[in-house]
DNA sequence: CTTACGGCCTGTACGC
DNA sequence: TGCGTACAGGCCGTAA
């Protein structure tokens, strides 16, 4: 389910309730997991102070004070799920495998059905060489990130523009929903081939990106409240999608008058105007 | 080297 | 109502 700006949201909602304070105790309610985890892993992270959360691409990196990363990913249906421990009389879910009991009474249930997400537990300065980290490629929040950058990474790929979108190794944080939306804005056909996008198209593309991660944290940002309110979910808000899920609607903000087109790349749908995207 | 595809899991929506 | 099928926002390993 999460892409950046959801792993950003439950990132920043967490903070608050985290940092500073330590895990007293860490229990595993379901033992098959996809990922088992590490080797005594409660017994490594009861007691320790969760000093801060960073985040590098759909990871959350949660900064232990021993000088161990537990490093967190959502997977596809993963959530986490705050809640007050007064308030605590919710009965577990089946699907909430790992429970964090924090200081002062709050309590995170690691909560993925689908059992594609993951946790690690690694020292902090394992973290960018292991095998998952190594290969992943720019933050396309970052200042160094721009239609250069963009276009160096797509040179020579063959593959579909929305495909190489979702390739971490080209940049990192965009799945199906928002390489969607990044290419509709820029007014890219997601069959164009990625070594094509280059110049002003690289330039429109790259600045698409950030914008529609931006605006889509920001609305995380301002319904994380609303959600932490009645079910302690954190980081699931509605966004307006503009061609993401809307296959035979309009194209927004296009005098096009065409219906929304769903194809699909690589197994995964995509969602784009013809008309609008070349 | 690059690209393509199957597989991992369960839940939900929809058509018959 | 029940059943089958398609699909779901991620990522890895392997094959070609």
């Amino acid at each position: 389910m999460p892409e950046l700006p959801e792993v950003e949201t439950v990132r920043l909602g967490l903070m608050p309730r985290l940092a500073g304070r330590r895990i007293l105790r860490l229990t595993q309610r379901r033992k098959d997991l996809r990922v088992p985890l590490p080797a005594r892993f409660a017994a490594r992270v009861e007691g320790r102070a969760v000093t801060t959360i960073e985040r590098r691409a759909k990871y959350m990196l949660w900064r232990l004070e021993d000088g161990h990363t537990l490093v967190v990913h959502l997977g596809m249906s993963g959530r986490l799920l705050l809640l007050n421990g007064e308030a605590n009389t919710q009965p577990f879910d089946a699907h909430d495998h790992v429970v964090f009991d924090i200081e002062d009474g709050w309590q995170i249930r690691f909560n993925d059905a689908r059992r594609f997400g993951l946790m690690l537990l690694l020292r902090d300065a394992e973290v960018p060489a292991h095998k998952l980290f190594r290969p992943l490629g720019p933050e396309p929040l970052d200042d160094a990130f721009d239609g250069k950058a963009l276009a160096a990474r797509l040179k020579g790929k063959r593959t579909p523009i929305k495909c190489a979108l979702l390739d971490q190794r080209v940049l990192v944080g965009v799945g199906n929903i928002y390489a969607c939306e990044a290419l509709h804005l820029a007014g890219i056909s997601p069959r164009r081939l990625a070594h094509t996008v280059s110049g002003q198209r690289a330039d429109r593309l790259a600045a698409a990106i950030k914008d529609v991660l931006r605006r889509s944290i920001a609305d995380g940002g301002s319904s994380l409240r609303d959600h932490m309110q009645p079910d302690g979910e954190l980081g699931y808000f509605q966004t307006r999608f503009a061609v993401y899920d809307k296959e035979g609607q309009p194209c927004p903000g296009c005098t096009c008058g065409k219906a929304i087109r769903r194809i699909t790349q690589a197994g995964r749908s995509t969602f784009f105007c013809l008309a609008r995207q070349r």
